[in-house]
DNA sequence: AGCACGCCGACT
DNA sequence: GTCGGCGTGCTC
């Protein structure tokens, strides 16, 4: 198969970096392909590069004349078996063409250009420097590295907050490292991650990784790419998307943070990322570690099934404890009437935070809410700012000045003089809280302190983020109010309390993981506080303190959370005990959609055991840019074959060319 | 997803 | 007569 060579008039499959499976092509005189070899051809009325899959044995199913004849071979680029395999696993499992998963393969449009090649140090000299290790982190250490060249594995690495997972999996791929012309990929969730872990990397291996995410400059991912290919770049530190390049000889993956949403690719070719990883390394026979001190529920059952191996980090590193959890009851601590609808700490909080100020110690404020005010209401008549483009309400944005932004097609507007529906002046009131406004009250009451703010609209380049983070690191900052961003994976040694101002924000997301999200960000939360030697304090606002979640997190018990979420995910069949599959149908005519829908409805997989199809029903967000959305969302059990049964539904029914159509298969939320 | 083609209304 | 907006369908 490897060496199978395609000459003169023979027709072969050519997989082109656009939404479709292969077409087919002439090979012309005097030139021989390979599979795997990169080729350019005319489609339509310009040339594309695709990639040479098989030879092309059935009949073809349309006009000969219509074949046309390979123009060129691209020297020096060529894609393995392994890789293609990959390429058709990836589609076949999220029901796409293979040709979208080849466009991410082949990551950006440049790839072929003629371009002047820089000049790029790929010496690989590392000199790592181990911290030493616990018992723990080298029993861990010898259990994972046990797996190199050993085939296929998965092993999750559980390891409290602050326990040092990453020490562990540096040094396993430090072992990885030593055959010579092995590459190692390290996966984070997000882009914001990588800069810090680089730096860290550094630190300890001297030599700086290969970074790969959308976030990089054209002539980097140029480099990056072929240095991935040709087998130069030995180690690669990416976000999901890294999972797609051409490596030459992989020989571990490491997924850090498993549990984390943001592995899930939600727009474009929807996949979940960390499960996409597990089939990379089933394909490649290599291990794979996951990475996590939270794991998400369907990893955990992997382990209780015996399907993965599992390591254990039981104590946080060096001197430092597990914080300690207090769920303030926001019924009991109501702000005083005067103080209603302008403050959201209560005083306990406030009290706690005063006295981290007065010992010179760091506070972190948690709210995951951009903006001001999520709410802009007439206080006249009622009426709410909505986006024209989606029927969500706005969120007010900087106190003076207001700009109104919608959150999901980026409308903005200014704060308009008369409401639109009763005519009065000046009406609007900004209700509830967004960081800007905790960011005020923050101030107010704390003026002397040095604080820093940090949310998506405020963080708009890496080198800001890393500014920040120098001056937590320098102490140079008091408290710091943080949205996401500032959960994952950072260290700061004096920070002591964190303050969580809405805990149970999460619970209320059209996600059926919501439960498990609030968990694992309330323990990700808490898990910054207190990681060295001065012990930490984590002070939780929630109306729910009765809630087993709440509990849990409170009682820092995992175990007891994890046994009561398996028992309702098994009672409710959801998964890990039974296959989702949700279509996703939206349109900008609401008749085509509703009239696509009924036919959709009419061909519906009924009758057939282990099978429960639902739809279609509104979609939680029924009107996004401009557009109506509705779904149908298929529960099989977990021995059937999602795929077939979506496939065969879908192949009953023509979709309208204005409707758009998108299947999620496993997918996480309901929007 | 692009991109061309063709149908139709508006405007010179 | 012809320009351009947009709905439709094809790409080997």
């Amino acid at each position: 198969m490897e060496n199978t060579v395609f000459s003169c008039n023979d027709i072969v499959k050519v997989l082109l970096p656009i939404a479709s499976e292969a077409y087919d092509y002439i090979v012309p005189e005097n030139m021989d392909v390979f599979v795997g070899d990169f080729v350019k051809v005319p489609l339509r009325n310009k040339f594309e590069v695709g990639v040479v899959l098989s030879k092309n044995i059935e009949p073809l199913g349309y006009d000969i004349s219509k074949v046309k004849t390979i123009f060129s071979k691209v020297k020096n680029y060529k894609l393995s078996v392994h890789q293609l395999e990959f390429i058709k696993k990836v589609a076949d499992y999220n029901l796409t063409f293979s040709g979208n998963i080849l466009k991410m393969v082949m990551g950006f449009d440049e790839l072929f250009d003629t371009v002047i090649p820089r000049k790029k140090n790929t010496d690989y000299n590392p000199i790592y420097v181990s911290p030493e290790l616990s018992p723990e982190q080298k029993n861990a250490t010898e259990v994972l590295s046990k797996k190199l060249g050993a085939g296929f594995s998965v092993t999750l690495l559980d390891g409290i907050t602050g326990s040092g997972k990453t020490e562990v999996y540096f040094n396993v791929i430090n072992e990885a490292l030593k055959n010579s012309d092995t590459q190692v990929l390290i996966m984070l969730p997000e882009i914001s991650l990588t800069g810090q872990f680089l730096s860290k990397f550094k630190d300890r291996f001297g030599i700086l990784p290969v970074l790969w995410h959308s976030g990089i400059t054209k002539a980097q991912r140029r480099d990056n790419w072929k240095s991935v290919m040709n087998g130069d770049a030995r180690v690669i530190v990416g976000t999901r998307s890294s999972l797609f390049l051409p490596y030459k000889n992989l020989s571990l993956i490491v997924l850090d943070e498993e549990h984390d949403g943001s592995y899930k690719q939600e727009d474009g070719v929807i996949y979940q990322g960390r499960d996409m990883a597990v089939l990379k390394a089933s394909v490649d026979k290599i291990p794979i570690i996951l990475a996590s001190a939270t794991p998400s529920i369907e990893t955990i059952n992997n382990v209780n099934l015996g399907k993965y191996g599992v390591v254990k980090l039981t104590s946080r590193f060096g001197a430092a404890v597990m914080p300690e959890i207090d769920l303030i009851d926001m019924r009991q601590n109501q702000p005083h009437k005067e103080a209603w609808g302008k403050s959201w700490l209560s005083s306990v909080l406030v009290k706690q935070i005063e006295e981290k100020l007065e010992v010179k110690e760091q506070i972190m404020l948690y709210i995951n809410r951009r903006g001001y005010a999520p709410l802009v209401l007439c206080s006249s008549c009622g009426h709410r700012l909505q986006c024209p483009n989606c029927n969500v309400y706005l969120t007010a944005h900087s106190k003076d000045d207001t700009k109104c932004c919608c959150h999901h097609c980026g409308y903005t507007v200014r704060l308009p003089k008369v409401c639109s529906k009763c005519g009065k002046e000046d009406t609007w009131a900004l209700v509830g809280p967004g960081i800007e406004r905790i960011e005020e009250e923050v101030k107010n009451r704390f003026p002397d302190a040095k604080i820093e703010t940090i949310s998506s609209d405020i963080i708009t380049s890496q080198t800001r983020l890393n500014e920040i983070i120098r001056k937590i690191s320098a102490s140079e900052v008091d408290i710091i109010i943080g949205t996401q961003i500032l959960v994952k994976g950072h260290h700061f040694p004096n920070l002591t309390l964190v303050g969580v101002v809405d805990g149970d924000m999460s619970f209320s997301s059209s996600d059926l993981r919501a439960n498990e999200n609030t968990f694992q960000l309330l323990t990700q939360v808490s898990g910054r506080a207190g990681r060295d030697v001065k012990k930490g304090r984590v002070v939780i606002q929630t109306y729910n303190p009765d809630n087993s979640v709440m509990q849990a997190i409170k009682n820092n018990d995992r175990d007891a959370f994890v046994e009561q979420e398996l028992k309702d995910r098994k009672e409710s069949l959801m998964p890990p005990f039974a296959k989702l599959g949700a279509i996703i149908l939206s349109s900008r005519n609401k008749e085509t959609l509703e009239n696509f829908c009924y036919a959709l409805k009419q061909k519906m997989p009924i009758g057939l055991d282990g099978v429960q199809a639902y739809g279609p029903i509104d979609s939680p967000l029924s009107y996004l840019k401009n557009n109506y959305r509705k779904r149908f969302l298929l529960v099989v059990d977990k021995k059937i074959h999602i795929q077939d049964i979506l496939k065969k539904w879908l192949s009953m029914v023509k979709i309208p060319s204005t409707v758009k159509l998108k299947v999620d298969v496993d997918p996480y939320n309901f929007m």
